[in-house]
DNA sequence: TTGTAGTCAATACC
DNA sequence: GGTATTGACTACAA
């Protein structure tokens, strides 16, 4: 029994891992076996002996149950007939209650892609016109329905798949390296898997973790091993050394189990004991491991301390007053160490493991803590007072290991990735030893689960709130790198856009809500304590100074200097982010870190990770020993000068590295199978007669049909997809263009900027109010937008009639090209929008672009009026 | 396949 | 040197 309710997640990556595992041993083709969607159905009953755990497992995959399993409790028979559109709400709703894409639920419990999961649930075939292969994904999905756990271990399978799971799905092309990325990929996910569960099932279900335990062997070790595998000539050895790999982790893994039987049995050991579980490499490589192959800065953090957190949580509570404005009661269940987006499912299923420990999970239970919590926090946006004690102690108390800076999350090997890496290069532009650039790049603290589920559902002036913060940020001298840095998880580029156009609160996903409610904290005051180093804790420090120490000349890590250069500048700039009550406790002298000894001994990742500072000097020392091990004369680097058409070869010879162009060490062969992949590609530069043409464009066709846009890529001399990303941005910054110049209209007028939520259409606005904003160059005034009497019929000319290109003739202006382009570069004869028909002559230029930028919107709004109005199901209008 | 949201990061601008 | 702009990309959903 206990086994039928085996979580699927679990399951699913183990069976995952299993066929991996076994696949890899048998077959010397790895990468085969290793992409694709797992079909479940065909592959749970694995002949493998192996993993040893995985005996005790049933055979029972709730999900994608054999014929003869979907018989059983929840499924229906054959020749039943089932409500498809009954089923398909159901799943539907489930989906969103769990907040489980359909993404993730096609993979795992249809083997379907996300379009397909659309497609079925939104438009479900009756029962009669299915097929029999039509009829599958409804099978699955009542018995999915029939299960809670199901949906909730699926949930918590979300937290973690999030943003990889295409990588899964996808199938790269063959190649042994590839093979490795997935098997490292897997290793992530198996980590935060193993790490967020064996948390909370080790006093119950101690084979349960124990198994987990011995899957960190493998990985880690298998991390090791093609670490220090072989030189790039030797791909075509790959696979056998993934065999070896594994074979070799088996072996690990089998003494390992024996080693951590009597520790996992001792139910009553304190979290913070966890670090006895194994020897260093079963612990702290898991860093790395989890992080380095998310391109993301808010990779998951080290869930495997999340007990530890837990601890720290349950004493937070304790120092919190009952009257404090900021619980955070329930870190003790948060999980905290959790990065970006997805933390929220992840202290889901954390908590879900925890609460298993004592009884059957309860979603509405859940639910129910989760609104008792709500009404201890206060409304964003107010100015409510901070419990700065329950806070900075949450802060405070974060593992060094998970530290906001995390030092290593790009020590590990990483495999290659997208389109730029050479798959039969082992040592891709994006190896260990190049991706030292991001080591320490901070990583900001997740929210609160209070935080953020009480903030996140309440409607938030985002306009104003932006501007609290450039306030607040001009005020104190804080540069907006380093907010979006310390604050916020965003470049500078997203702060900048993020604050002089925020997007309307309805219009962000959970995902776009975080910086907001970021903002709102640090207003108050409840993120100061964690831009701060804290007391005994040096690692944002230990970069720069233990760099210091290094001979940089030495170094090889050319990017890593960067990243120390750039650590200096945040310490410079640190001081003024904090709070200014906090600022005694700065600890700008931090003693310079001592090279830990022993470190030759160790690999890359195991000498960072067990390291509390990072030690660029060893580090350094390592990675050339690991070279000089490999017969690794040279390594390629990415130049990103823009211009430049060839990269530039880096060499490294004995300890010394001098840079420069030594093409001729390399065959031609593999320069060009290598070097061209490599070349960073220049960033386009659209010209001011481009982009004018591009707007007019717009403005007739805001959605362009692909006839034309391959029109105007083809007359601009623009790549087909330079242009449509140029609509995709455009379409999308004059919305939330619209948008703050409606607010700041409103606000002009005395009206609620938030009342309105979604208005960012220039719908209902025609008149030339007291808009002031016009801080882009699009909508340059010319004369004949004046010319009111001129419009056509927005149902006319926004339209892309039968793809045909319809552009009004220019007039009056220089058309530097024919075709589409003679009209394209003149003025437009019509700003074909009746909202502008209808306003009033505006001297204001100003005015006159905004009137301009509403026509835009406008068609865009109808654009997508009619289209919606072609589909048959109703359909709820939001623009 | 298409569209939106979110974001990065190169580059332009001040 | 800080900020703004913007082309490109990913994730997700319809």
């Amino acid at each position: 029994p206990l086994a039928g309710k085996m979580a699927l997640n679990s399951l699913l990556q183990r069976q995952l891992m299993q066929t991996i595992y076994t696949k890899a041993l048998q077959d010397p083709s790895p990468s085969s076996v290793l992409f694709g969607p797992p079909h479940y159905a065909t592959t749970n009953s694995l002949s493998s002996p192996l993993p040893p755990q995985s005996a005790g497992s049933p055979e029972v995959n709730g999900l994608a149950p054999s014929p003869s399993q979907s018989e059983g409790a929840g499924s229906t028979s054959e020749g039943e007939e089932m409500d498809t559109a009954e089923i398909a709400r159901q799943v539907k709703e489930q989906l969103i209650k769990h907040n489980i894409g359909q993404r993730v639920f096609g993979h795992y419990v249809l083997g379907l892609s996300q379009g397909s999961v659309s497609e079925i649930l939104a438009r479900p075939k009756p029962w009669s016109k299915l097929t029999i292969r039509g009829k599958e994904p409804f099978h699955k999905m009542k018995h999915f329905l029939s299960d809670e756990q199901n949906i909730l271990a699926l949930r918590s399978i979300q937290g973690r798949q999030r943003g990889n799971i295409t990588t899964r799905i996808r199938t790269p092309e063959t190649g042994s390296d590839e093979a490795i990325k997935s098997i490292l990929e897997q290793a992530k996910r198996e980590l935060q898997v193993q790490k967020a569960d064996g948390v909370g099932e080790r006093q119950r279900r101690s084979g349960y973790h124990r198994g987990s335990g011995s899957y960190f062997q493998i990985y880690a070790h298998s991390l090791r091993l093609v670490e220090s595998s072989q030189p790039p000539s030797s791909s075509s050895n790959s696979d056998e050394n993934i065999r070896s790999i594994l074979e070799q982790a088996r072996r690990e893994m089998e003494a390992q189990q024996v080693a951590l039987e009597p520790v996992l049995k001792a139910s009553s050991m304190a979290p913070t004991d966890l670090s006895l579980l194994g020897s260093p490499l079963s612990t702290l490589p898991y860093t790395p491991i989890a992080q380095s192959l998310k391109k993301t800065s808010t990779s998951p953090l080290l869930d495997f301390h999340s007990g530890v957190k837990k601890e720290i949580g349950e004493v937070a509570v304790s120092d919190v007053g009952v009257d404090g404005v900021h619980k955070l009661g329930r870190l003790s269940e948060s999980g905290g160490g959790l990065g970006g987006g997805s933390w929220r499912e992840h202290w889901w299923s954390t908590g879900l493991s925890e609460r298993r420990g004592t009884g059957q999970p309860s979603v509405s239970e859940d639910a129910h803590s989760q609104e008792d919590s709500k009404e201890k926090l206060p409304r964003l946006g107010s100015t409510a007072p901070v419990a700065p004690a329950s806070s900075l102690d949450y802060w405070k108390d974060w593992p060094s290991s998970e530290s906001p800076y995390s030092q290593s999350s790009e020590l590990s090997l990483q495999m290659p990735s997208g389109s730029e890496t050479p798959q039969s290069s082992p040592l891709p532009s994006s190896s260990p030893l190049l991706s030292l650039s991001k080591v320490a790049k901070p990583v900001v603290p997740p929210l609160t689960p209070e935080q953020y589920e009480y903030y996140m559902y309440q409607e938030v002036d985002t306009v104003d709130l932006t501007q609290q913060v450039k306030d607040k940020l001009a005020k104190n001298g804080i540069c907006q790198r380093i907010f979006g840095e310390k604050v916020l998880g965003l470049s500078q580029g997203s702060v900048s856009d993020m604050l002089s156009r925020p997007k309307h609160w309805s219009k962000l996903t959970q995902k776009g809500r975080e910086p907001f409610i970021r903002m709102q904290l640090w207003l108050n005051g409840e993120l100061g304590q964690a831009l701060l180093p804290m007391p005994g804790q040096t690692q944002e420090i230990t970069p720069k100074t233990s760099a210091s120490c290094s001979p940089a000349p030495e170094s090889p890590l050319s990017s890593a200097e960067e990243s120390v250069k750039s650590q200096q500048e945040e310490q410079m700039c640190r001081a003024s982010i904090q709070e200014p009550s906090e600022t005694s406790e700065s600890q700008p002298g931090t003693p310079l870190p001592l090279p830990l000894p022993g470190h030759s001994g160790l690999s890359i990742q195991e000498m960072v990770a067990m390291s509390p500072e990072l030690d660029t000097y060893a580090i350094t020392k390592k990675v050339k020993e690991v070279l000089t091990d490999n017969n690794l004369a040279y390594m390629k680097r990415r130049h990103s000068s823009i211009g430049e058409s060839h990269s530039l070869e880096t060499t490294l010879s004995g300890s010394d590295l001098t840079q420069g162009t030594s093409p001729q060490n390399l065959s031609q062969q593999q320069q060009q199978q290598h070097q061209q992949p490599q070349l960073k590609k220049p960033r386009v530069v659209l010209a001011p007669e481009e982009k004018e043409a591009l707007k007019r464009a717009y403005q007739q066709k805001p959605y362009p049909s692909p006839k034309t846009i391959e029109e105007l890529a083809s007359q601009l001399n623009l790549k087909t997809s330079t242009v449509i990303n140029w609509f995709h941005n455009y379409r999308s910054r004059i919305r939330r263009e619209l948008f703050i110049e409606e607010i700041q209209a409103a606000a002009g007028e005395g009206g609620s900027p938030s009342a309105r939520p979604g208005k960012s259409g220039g719908e209902g606005d025609n008149s030339c109010d007291g808009t002031e904003s016009d801080s882009t160059a699009e909508g340059r005034p010319s004369g004949s937008e004046e010319r009111k009497g001129l419009l056509e019929s927005p149902s006319l000319s926004h339209r892309d009639e039968e793809g045909e290109a319809e552009f009004p003739s220019a007039s009056g202006t220089s058309r530097p090209r024919g075709g589409i382009i003679d009209s394209l570069f003149g003025i437009p004869e019509s700003i074909s929008a009746a909202a502008t028909a209808a306003a009033p002559p505006c001297r204001n230029p100003k005015d006159s672009s905004l009137r301009k930028k509403k026509a835009a919107n406008l068609n865009n709004i109808i654009h997508r009026l009619e289209k919606a109005a072609n589909r048959d199901e109703p359909h709820e209008w939001e623009f």
